[in-house]
DNA sequence: GTCGTTTCTGGAAACGTTTCTATTTTATGC
DNA sequence: GCATAAAATAGAAACGTTTCCAGAAACGAC
């Protein structure tokens, strides 16, 4: 049965009725929509008038199947609903849209199995690159993993070493740095600090410029205080807990990165003490909106606008050629109301 | 020249590759790797045995292509740095995911025309189903643009006529209400409203709830303190400023949407008006985090991470062949500190 | 044993493109 | 006008699956 003559409106139209319609074979068809340049003007006119009028719209999986390129980018984080990560996201998106890209977004509700599963689909999907906040960097076969994508990957605040990839890393260490010292010179040597896993890049820097502030003022550095383990509020507010009712309590608190502050913000409360009087309070990393809330927020700052805007450039930047490269982001320290209390004498 | 010869270990193993190895022809391994019932079980044991040891994953796009599904929804929102939306995303994501499908974000920015390009784009890539929220229910071409997708399609807070899809509704107007008859029994009856456009759903079940206290408590409904545009936080901070420097400016503000709450606080805090002091506040649907900051903000919630749970649901269900179907998500009002404040003779 | 059912398997035709190769047409130089 | 090269086109072979169809093998029933 001839597939021109039934007038089935519903059939979705393919490039063997442009062909028909324009008396051309199929491969002239392909040569005048992908641009060829061997290709005469009046062929032009007549395939294109031919494609319009069918509203011809090439499939996209028979194209991918033949060409190879998907057009898609994956993209992989621990959780969308984190605003940080979806400022990435949104920008990231509308950057990869603008040159003709579609990104296919995954969770990895920080869990390294689901993370993985998440690779191996996204593999099968052939795509094109690979943008991702990985759970952690020394997992066994994640090298592997990610060379068998056979894409370029950005990784965002990663550093996995042995791998050809991109990477924007903030630098942590030096708005840390900056907030500790302010907090020493206030008066504070008790200061906590929790944070996610040292198998990320992420802490591994606020450690370094956290420890380095008490280096540079000369004072001990609080060991006990230091908390490590898990990005998610849950760590957040235990540890927040904890450390709060120890029989020698901090004074002033560093929470790594949202998750973190949202759990120990939620401590606190629990605990009664409040940030900018009975403790200093530094959170690293913003809420959107932290700035307009009644009680203001001292925060680590970085902006992830162009952390998202950054990720699509490079990555944009390797499909067509490029090689890797590591850009690094500043961090800044920005001091609000909080940043005071916590001491029983105040100073001037 | 046999592909089987040549151990090229990039090059990709196909389902020919595992024939040749099992000795058997490729209609078989596809039987046997798909579960169809009749394939006897010394084949099933050959054909499993040979995939295993080459390694073998289904190319998906030789898969789609020739089967017509794709294991792919399209995803589109107004902006996923919005939290709210943001836990929707996340929720669904992970729903989806459970039942084998990946999810294709798009941003349509708020723009109606980015977001019919997105619609297309999706359609190319003949995705299994839609999940939406719509900048506007009006516009001339939605209808036959939604149906053209050819797949089903769940509407989150949005009601299209005429379109047989799916919708998660919020039930703004009893939140709404509740806090406006609550503000008004306090004494505010110039209640100011800020939302956006009256083409969605949202802000017209919000609406009717704000009117329809006013009628409930007998109060004069203050059409000059209304205003209706847009959920962005450019808008809610410029009609905030607007309203509450009238002459007989409001003593109560409920701004619509996360965007509007965003702008709203920022305009009052360059006004110099503390919420719940200065004036009632009441934000509809809430920051993550709203129950924690040093200020309690009072709120009409609704969850969403059922309704990224119910949509992803929905579209399952539609996809196996089920129904549309409307789903209600109640609202409700929460009265925290925001809610007191604004009127110079204190009730009780 | 023969016959009719089942159960299983192989071959080949799709799916809708891109791209390679071969052929025809047109242009160029003399 | 003729050889030669260049430009334009048609035809067919991929890409890697699923699925249809036909036939082979196995199995009872008689």
């Amino acid at each position: 049965m001839p597939r021109s003559k039934g007038k089935k409106s519903s059939a979705p139209v393919t490039i063997h009725d442009v062909a028909e319609r324009a008396g051309v074979a199929i491969s002239s068809i392909s040569r005048v929509l992908s641009g060829h340049p061997d290709v005469s003007e009046r062929m032009r006119i007549k395939v294109q008038k031919a494609a319009d009028e069918l509203g011809y719209e090439p499939d996209f999986f028979a194209q991918s199947l033949r060409s190879g390129a998907t057009k898609t980018i994956g993209f992989i984080i621990r959780d969308i609903s984190n605003p940080f990560f979806g400022v990435i996201a949104q920008c990231c998106e509308q950057e990869l849209r603008k040159a003709g890209y579609s990104m296919l977004l995954m969770n990895s509700d920080g869990d390294v199995a689901t993370e993985s599963t998440n690779i191996a689909q996204l593999r099968r999907r052939k795509i094109d690159g690979l943008i991702a906040s990985l759970v952690s960097e020394d997992i066994p076969e994640l090298n592997s993993t990610l060379e068998k994508l056979n894409a370029p990957v950005v990784l965002l605040d990663r550093e996995v070493v042995g791998l050809n990839s991109s990477a924007i890393l903030a630098n942590h260490h030096q708005g840390v740095e900056d907030a500790t010292l302010d907090l020493i010179s206030r008066g504070h040597n008790r200061i906590a600090f929790i944070s996610g896993s040292t198998r990320v890049y992420t802490t591994r820097d606020r450690l370094k410029g956290f420890k380095s502030a008490f280096k540079k003022a000369g004072v001990a550095y609080p060991t006990d205080l230091v908390s490590l383990g898990k990005f998610d509020a849950e760590f957040g507010e235990s540890e927040t807990k904890r450390l709060f009712t120890l029989k020698d309590r901090p004074t002033a608190l560093l929470s790594g990165g949202i998750g973190s502050t949202a759990g120990a913000m939620r401590g606190l409360k629990k605990l009664g003490l409040v940030p900018g009087k009975d403790l200093a309070f530094v959170a690293i990393d913003e809420w959107p909106m932290f700035d307009v809330y009644g009680q203001q927020f001292s925060s680590v700052y970085r902006d992830a606008a162009m952390i998202g805007r950054e990720a699509a450039a490079a990555l944009l930047e390797m499909i067509s050629g490029g090689s890797p490269r590591t850009i690094m982001v500043e961090t800044h320290y920005i001091v609000r109301d909080s940043s005071a209390g916590g001491l029983k004498v105040k100073k001037k």
